[in-house]
DNA sequence: AAAAGACAGATTGTAGAT
DNA sequence: ATCTACAATCTGTCTTTT
């Protein structure tokens, strides 16, 4: 608790500088630097050589790994001292510490630093703890009422207290999101209605699970995060996530939220000489802020061939990768182009600050599929698999050559979707053409194409459209025929299953790299493997699979993957799961022990929150399906880490 | 109960015009 | 530089049918 104490102390302490409330308080200049440049969270990386161990309910075990990264982090020598002076500690005290200990072991000057700290707050009056509490954040009254629950001798016990304080009225404010405003009524009522909650929490989270949850919490908390950043990482992470992986999602979120910031405060300082001065200064604003989006955003390039196609195989010639992004292992991360502003920063950033590579799979056959993927795959040498798709819609569906008429001049089909049109529409379309011997006015034609493109609708007769078969999707798709068909899969879940897949001909292309690398084969963790169009991909290059973890929510989908692997004859091991958010480290590391770790992480996880035809709950990347990107991102994280303890014990060995 | 059918706009970015 | 029109979009929910 004593560590606790100290870091929640040295984090408010480094944040004096602004922030107050509810709102994420980092705002030492250095952040807000590295925030504007957009910079990714690898420089905030709380990640040592030996952190991956989960904490088992111990309520010091996380943090302590924590200060054992951050120290292990910084280099030695001279540094040291501004280390901890920047942590909070008196120049002074450092300085006796570092003489007493050493400059190389920095642990053992941090745990000389923390009874330092310990003793000296330990010799407080009472109106010197109150103090002390109240510079810690929390208000007087609660650390009142902590102090009359566990009397002043006891210090421990009332941060304790203070910190289940404030967990409750944060809960309790999450609960109720009303209003930001609320938060004052909260704080006269809640001294009043806290021992009936405490006994509710308590009869309530009694499992052993909870308390770790709990412990958790309280960890995050005493770092100086709130309860709600804390609380909603272990929501997206995974409540048996280590700390490790906890505060890089908090760190991760905090960026966004100061790019926000940052960017609101520019337009504050700028919006005052808008009024005195207004049509100039206007114009001037939007330049400024355009500047910074067009700095800050991702851009979708135009045309979106990514890091080239077959035909156009040399856009890029070289790239360099973030250091914390390079493998082994490699990974491929895939989600729709067209998500709502700000999702692809999130997701690039997450995933080591790898710029998405964004391809259009019109490029590579005869429909279109706006897609972004982040990878750390090498980009030379890229090959196509054979035989090669048709490219148009004439080429792939030569019968509806017959009825397509002049004016319909489509030779590429749009994106594949999860829903076709109806009978009823199609009807519409086909009275609306009876009207008309031969060429229909132009209105008529404007109507019937835009229906056309919105659903993907091809001629099968005169005047006659109709939606593609499931067989034509699995066809355009790169899949093989009949690879969703039968065992028990309606033809709606086959449209959705397809509508949600990879084109393979595009993945295969960016994955074809991997064959001369692993000529003896790879093992695959397909994460929302969906009809497996990965591990489809990798079979058409021919790269052998050895042992493949397959996670997939939807049986049927989990059942086709079997299938099409009992029929492909291969020779290695599938297993397949069906919940992301069940597979722990735990059962990862018990799998890559077994085989040896992965040599690729595949994954596309849930777009429905981001996708454009989602007219319902299009809530972004923290939506109930779409936030599932932050399981990928914990999982990968997990595999790396492995990865990494593995090379270094190869190399000692 | 399961499958199929019918229908429900908004958020983006872009190209062209002013 | 702005404005405008246009195009695209791995969907959800309710109702009807099987």
């Amino acid at each position: 608790m004593r560590i606790h104490k100290f870091i929640y102390k040295s984090m408010k302490d480094a944040n004096s500088s602004g922030g107050e409330g509810d709102d994420i308080d980092w705002n030492t200049d250095d952040e807000l630097e590295i925030a504007s440049y957009g910079l990714p969270s690898s420089n905030m990386r709380l990640r040592g050589g030996e952190i991956n161990a989960e904490s088992g309910g111990e309520i010091n075990a996380g943090s302590t790994e924590i200060v054992k990264a951050t120290t292990s982090a910084v280099s030695l020598s001279s540094k040291t001292i501004d280390h901890f002076v920047g942590m909070g500690f008196s120049e002074e005290i450092v300085a006796r510490a570092v003489q007493e200990c050493g400059e190389e072991n920095t642990d053992l000057i941090l745990e000389t630093l923390l009874k330092y700290s310990a003793s000296s707050s330990a010799s407080s009056s009472n109106s010197k703890l109150v103090d002390h509490f109240v510079g810690m954040g929390f208000s007087e009254e609660m650390v009142a009422k902590a102090i009359q629950e566990n009397g002043d001798e006891n210090t421990d016990s009332i941060l304790e207290t203070l910190l289940t304080f404030t967990a409750v009225e944060k809960s309790l404010q999450a609960q109720n999101q009303v209003g930001s405003d609320l938060s004052s009524e909260y704080e006269g009522s809640f001294l009043d209605d806290f021992s009936d909650i405490d006994g509710f929490s308590e009869s309530e989270e009694t499992t052993n699970c909870a308390s770790d949850k709990e412990n958790k919490l309280l960890s995050l908390a005493s770092m100086g995060y709130t309860v709600e950043e804390a609380s909603i990482a272990m929501e997206r992470c995974g409540s048996d996530s280590t700390i490790a992986v906890l505060t890089d999602f908090i760190c991760a979120a905090q960026m966004a939220k100061a790019n926000d910031a940052l960017l609101e405060e520019i337009e504050e300082k700028v919006r005052p000489k808008k009024l005195c001065n207004d049509h100039h200064k206007h114009k001037k604003r939007r330049m400024l802020d355009q500047g910074i989006r067009e700095d800050e955003a991702i851009r979708l390039p135009n045309p979106m061939i990514g890091f080239g196609t077959p035909s156009d195989p040399d856009c890029v010639i070289h790239r360099k990768l973030p250091e914390a992004a390079v493998g082994p292992p490699y990974f491929y991360y895939e989600n729709v182009a067209l998500a709502p502003k700000g999702v692809w920063d999130t997701i690039s950033r997450f995933l080591y600050d790898v710029e998405p590579e964004f391809v259009d799979s019109k490029y590579f056959c005869a429909a279109a599929r706006k897609r972004g993927y982040v990878h750390n795959l090498p980009i030379n040498n890229r090959f196509p698999v054979l035989p090669l798709p048709a490219n148009t819609i004439y080429e792939a569906l030569p019968l509806t050559r017959r009825w397509w008429p002049e004016w319909d001049t489509r030779t590429k089909l749009n994106c594949l979707q999860t829903c076709v049109a109806s009978a009823k529409l199609t009807e519409r379309i086909r009275k609306a053409l009876e009207k008309y011997d031969n060429e229909p006015p132009y209105s008529v034609q404007k109507y019937v194409m835009d229906e056309c493109r919105k659903w993907n609708l091809v001629w099968v007769g005169r005047n006659k459209l109709a939606p593609l078969e499931p067989d034509e999707v699995e066809m355009l798709l790169g899949f093989p025929r009949n690879h969703t068909r039968g065992g028990g899969i309606s033809r709606t879940d086959r449209y959705k299953s397809l509508g949600n897949s990879f084109q393979v001909d595009t993945v295969a292309y960016h994955l074809s790299v991997l064959k001369d690398m692993f000529p003896r084969g790879i093992n695959l963790l397909s994460l929302f493997s969906g009809i497996g169009g990965a591990e489809v991909a990798l079979h058409r290059l021919g790269i052998p699979l050895k042992n493949v973890v397959s996670v997939e929510i939807s049986e049927v989908n989990r059942s086709i993957v079997r299938s099409w692997w009992e029929q492909t004859n291969q020779r290695g091991t599938l297993i397949d799961m069906a919940d992301v958010q069940q597979l722990n480290s735990d059962r990862l590391e018990q799998l890559m022990d077994s085989f040896g770790g992965f040599d690729l992480v595949v994954g596309g996880s849930p777009c429905n929150n981001l996708a454009g035809s989602n007219r319902y709950t299009r809530d972004g990347l923290e939506g109930s399906h779409s936030s599932l990107f932050y399981d990928y991102f914990r999982i990968l994280d997990i595999v790396k880490n492995w990865a990494q303890v593995y090379n270094e014990k190869k190399i000692v060995v």
